[in-house]
RNA sequence: GGCGUCGUGGCCGAGUGGCUAGGCUGGGCUCUGCAAAAGCUCCUACUGCGGUUCGAAUCCGCACGAUGCCUCCA
């Protein structure tokens, strides 16, 4: 029996507002899409959380053996600056500004991106599809459309009439607006004249002369839009109606407004179950973002260079950060609080090494099995890291506790104790003990063992003065001494 | 201007109509040749003002503050 039949997993959907108790479409299988990044500059540390967040209910989804086709799309054109006549897109841009092939623009960021992600651990997406490698579906879609009088050209590009769809079906569900507002708080912007309506959105754009970029169509040599790009490569690989869409709650509206319209004018019938949206990681309060220049590269993190930061950070630690806030809270990052995270995060690593050597006894006088159920629980409740965490770190107490015989488990319980705060840990959470990723460890674990035993040589003959120098002295090249009743270990 | 979200102890961050996470910091204790480290343990908060209620930090209203979307953004 795999293991979620025995779990009710709620999930939180934008599209009610509410907790709904999640029911895939195909038992045992879910089809998850998610926005990827485009790539026409380095991600930023608040991309990673949005991506972190999905990668987590991906792990946990897996977890509970459910089968999973995680779909995470990169965009590598169509992404225009803005949505006026003369707009821009963005790889073209960034192409011209530094003399590039727009190719080599998005070959260069993808490589950043994957490079960035396998750093911070993240599980690759069952299928990662590019927009320019859907171009032929794309168009496809833009022909459902206009025949369905949805979609109409002008002038070699082709919008979406949005208030015409607006009267069969409802523009705006998803983020909770209503058409005549937005029209009637619309901005004067110059040059929409091929446009019926100013929230009308391009499905295809005609690309200027000099414009690179660019790809036949019944229309025009143009490329096409944004939001269209999500609409292909989901439905192509999870069908026109498939469980969970997820993305960063700024691509709520108009983003994944208009992949509802697009699906509904082609198919007739809306894409999604359960719509996911991820909460903003802000800086100094504020939001993210590469425009104002308010941000903080994951990069960054691990190698120390910015001035907000007092030190590196390992990719784990901004992991177990992260996740202690809730994906739907907004999370500010500063110094101090990786900071804190990073002792916390240590001393679970910690535990877990405790675990290792552990003793089970005959009887059990702690209640493993129901400190279990809160773990799953917790992720139960719309994927709630922070309680996780908090049951871990209860976890971590049991271990200190029959440690020191305090407290007794079976072997049994021993065995459910390890495998969960093993499976939590690494695999749901996707958190790594670093002192393996060491390939230097072995080597300084040796080293340092001696020293350990020349020292308590040290001591045995009352030489404190020999002790206390091989202890100082270690602590100005970074290696920590504790002694225990056990021994003493050490730990960098 | 329109539509939202948020405001929790020294800090970060969960959650709930009554029993009230967790991490960090700080205090106490244990261990120790001394320390350090580690472990155990303690510290009871919910922006302001009204209202609903037997009871609200939790629901409602108003105010103040912050922030997001409305134009590209994870």
């Amino acid at each position: 029996m795999p293991l979620y039949t025995s779990q009710t997993l709620k999930i939180y959907n934008s599209l009610s507002g509410e907790k709904e108790t999640f029911v895939p479409i195909n038992e045992g299988n879910i089809g998850m899409y998610v926005c990827g990044p485009t790539v026409y500059s380095n991600v930023h540390l608040g991309n990673v959380r949005t991506f972190m967040s999905f990668d987590v209910m991906f792990r946990y989804l897996l977890h509970l053996e459910y089968k999973v086709r995680y779909v995470r799309n990169i965009t590598d054109v169509g992404h225009i600056v803005d949505d006026q006549e003369d707009g821009e897109d963005k790889i073209a841009k960034k192409a011209r500004l530094e003399q590039l092939e727009p190719m080599e623009v998005v070959q260069r960021y993808t490589i950043d991106f994957h490079d960035i992600l396998k750093a911070f651990n993240f599980l690759p997406p069952s299928i990662e599809p590019t927009a320019t490698g859907h171009i032929i579906e794309q168009i496809e879609i833009i022909k459902k459309i206009v025949d369905s009088g949805i979609g109409y050209e002008a002038n070699g590009s082709v919008y979406f009439d949005v208030v015409k769809f607006n009267k069969t079906n409802h523009y705006g569900r998803l983020s909770g607006r209503n058409i005549e507002d937005m029209l009637a708080n619309t901005r004067d912007l110059d040059g929409q004249t091929d446009k019926r309506n100013p929230q009308d959105f391009a499905l295809w754009k005609k690309a200027e002369p000099q414009h690179i970029m660019r790809w036949p169509s019944p229309w025009s040599d143009g490329f096409p839009g944004w939001h269209l790009e999500c609409t292909a490569m989901s439905t192509k690989y999870l069908g026109n109606h498939f469980d969970i869409h997820g993305g960063g709650m700024d691509l709520k509206f108009p983003h994944h407004e208009c992949e509802i319209a697009q699906n509904e004018a082609c198919t007739g019938q809306t894409p999604v179950n359960y719509w996911l949206h991820a909460n903003m990681l802000t800086l100094n309060g504020k939001k993210m973002a590469k425009s104002t220049g308010n941000n903080i590269l994951p990069r960054e993190i691990l190698t120390g260079e910015n001035s907000i930061l007092s030190k590196a950070f390992s990719a784990s630690v901004a992991r177990f950060f992260m996740l202690q806030a809730h994906y739907r809270s907004i999370l500010d990052f500063s110094d101090d609080a990786i900071v804190a995270a990073e002792k916390g995060y240590k001393r679970l690593m910690e535990a877990l090494d405790t675990l290792k050597n552990l003793n089970s006894s005959a009887t059990s006088s702690l209640a493993i099995e129901d400190w279990r159920q809160t773990c799953y629980d917790a992720m139960n409740d719309d994927f709630n890291s922070p309680i996780l965490i908090a049951n871990l770190f209860e976890g971590v107490r049991y271990i200190n506790l029959i440690n020191d015989n305090k407290e007794t488990v079976t072997a049994t319980d021993l065995a459910i104790l390890t495998t969960t705060m093993q499976a939590f840990v690494f695999d749901v959470l996707g958190l790594e003990d670093e002192k393996v990723a060491d390939s230097n460890t072995d080597r300084l674990e040796g080293t340092v063992n001696m020293l350990i035993a020349m020292r308590n040589q040290a001591r045995a003959d009352k030489n404190f003065a020999l002790s206390d120098q091989i202890r100082d002295q270690l602590i100005v090249l970074g290696i920590q001494l504790k002694d225990g009743k056990e021994g003493t270990t050490f730990s960098v």
